[in-house]
DNA sequence: GGTAGATTATACCAGTGGGTAGAGTACTAC
DNA sequence: GTAGTACTCTACCCACTGGTATAATCTACC
């Protein structure tokens, strides 16, 4: 009985969200598939997100889409895979900058910033919880080997990107790999506290952060900010017209 | 059969370890309650920490002391109940620099620094790692909104700190809230990727982190690198750091 | 050496949830 | 209409593990 209230309500529930579930009702069901399969791994990102990996069942994943549980497993092995495709869609996107190439005009640093702000918004996606914390949810080996060897490509490109800045003179650090730790994390905790429509858009935060990073804490005199404070000056974000206080 | 090899094999292998448990061979267990219970608690942090919390038996933090699972519930109510120790054994020492009073004598970025590096410090302990999954591991409702508290408490101080800073102008920035958020993430995130017997120690990436954090990663003209990078002076700069010389 | 209290082990229960077998249903093609 | 295919459901299995009842054992103290 406690099923069936559990199931009821999540159908309920499920049906008022606008997050459209591709099986609209219980008719017309012949959809193309990959469109169902993404549904799924969507679901269940939202899914481990809120509830966490291990509190989420699959019949949790199948009520949030009007299915029940064998329904998922024909799109999915098992729930390891399930996770696991979440995680690679994130990681996929936090790789994409670093997979292309290098643009010869700009200096390191401004191709830099432009990574972090990817970055951020990728970690704000769906995807961007299950991402940071995959190296905590059992993952069996091999997909555990696959993940750490993504995570690996994106810290070398985190510390390629920061080396060619302080080749070029645009990055000063002496300590390549613990920035490189540092930046990573601050951006993957974004995932800890970010909710959508919350004040600030992913893209104001990441824009926050690439003042940050680049300033630092310790006051500078007037002359030096201009490049750093205000890095990209052709669109700027909404609301916040980067305007910095001086002492 | 599966099951005794496994516990077996814990048992020998925590033989081995030179953490010592407080059952020693099968005499002498006179010992504080209170000792053991504390024991039991390590055990679990360090479990939680190796495999996960999910992923970790009572079994398993049994075998590792060299005691069944009763025992483990001799000193501690439950599952759940063990893990919120662990957790507040972690942020407890991250508050101890927001707790005591503010010394006078310093300015707000000397003082911010110190409470960073303590931070990182109590990140790099046994209780980070639980700590900082804290959020994700399914608390109750009530040890989540203790937690949920304390993590609060934290934040409104690195804000507070922050903000200090802002006003005897020893700290630059725009957005104190982010800036906050950036912080802990970098440091939080340590407990992600610190492992004991590395090479480097905990305090030196405390320190590489204040560099980072005061220094930022746009160059600097020279002269005013120093006293940033080492901002540990007796008596610095009131209200304005140092005025830097510039080119 | 016997008794009380503290401590630990053996053996067990029960809920949960991942995963599956096999039967049905609907749509398409002929 | 009939066969085939794609898809979904009902009903079930079973391993794992959190938690417990109960008995045994150990220590201190008399």
């Amino acid at each position: 009985m406690s099923k069936a209230d559990k199931t009821s309500a999540a159908r309920m529930e499920s049906d008022d969200t606008s997050s459209a579930s591709p099986w609209p009702a219980r008719n017309a069901r012949h959809q193309d598939r990959h469109v169902k399969r993404e549904a799924v791994i969507r679901a269940a990102a939202r899914a481990f997100n809120a509830r966490g990996y291990y509190n989420t069942s699959i019949d949790d994943i199948a009520a949030a889409l009007n299915v029940t549980k064998p329904t998922i497993y024909y799109y999915v092995a098992n729930k390891e895979q399930l996770l696991l495709q979440c995680i690679l869609a994130g990681l996929e996107r936090v790789l994409e900058p670093f997979r292309k190439p290098r643009q010869p005009g700009r200096c390191a640093r401004e191709q830099f910033n432009d990574m972090i702000r990817h970055y951020a918004q990728a970690i704000a996606s769906e995807y961007g919880g299950c991402m940071v914390r995959a190296q905590d949810l059992g993952l069996g080996p091999e997909s555990m080997a696959h993940v750490k060897q993504l995570k690996s490509e994106i810290d070398q490109g985190i510390r390629r990107l920061l080396q060619d800045g302080v080749r070029d003179g645009s990055i000063a650090t002496d300590d390549v790999k613990m920035t490189a730790f540092a930046l990573a994390g601050a951006l993957n905790w974004i995932a800890h506290w970010y909710r959508e429509n919350q004040s600030m858009s992913a893209a104001e935060i990441a824009e926050a952060f690439v003042r940050f990073f680049n300033l630092g804490l310790a006051p500078r005199n007037a002359a030096a900010r201009s490049p750093a404070a205000t890095p990209r000056r052709r669109r700027a974000p909404r609301s916040r017209p980067a305007a910095r206080s001086r002492p």
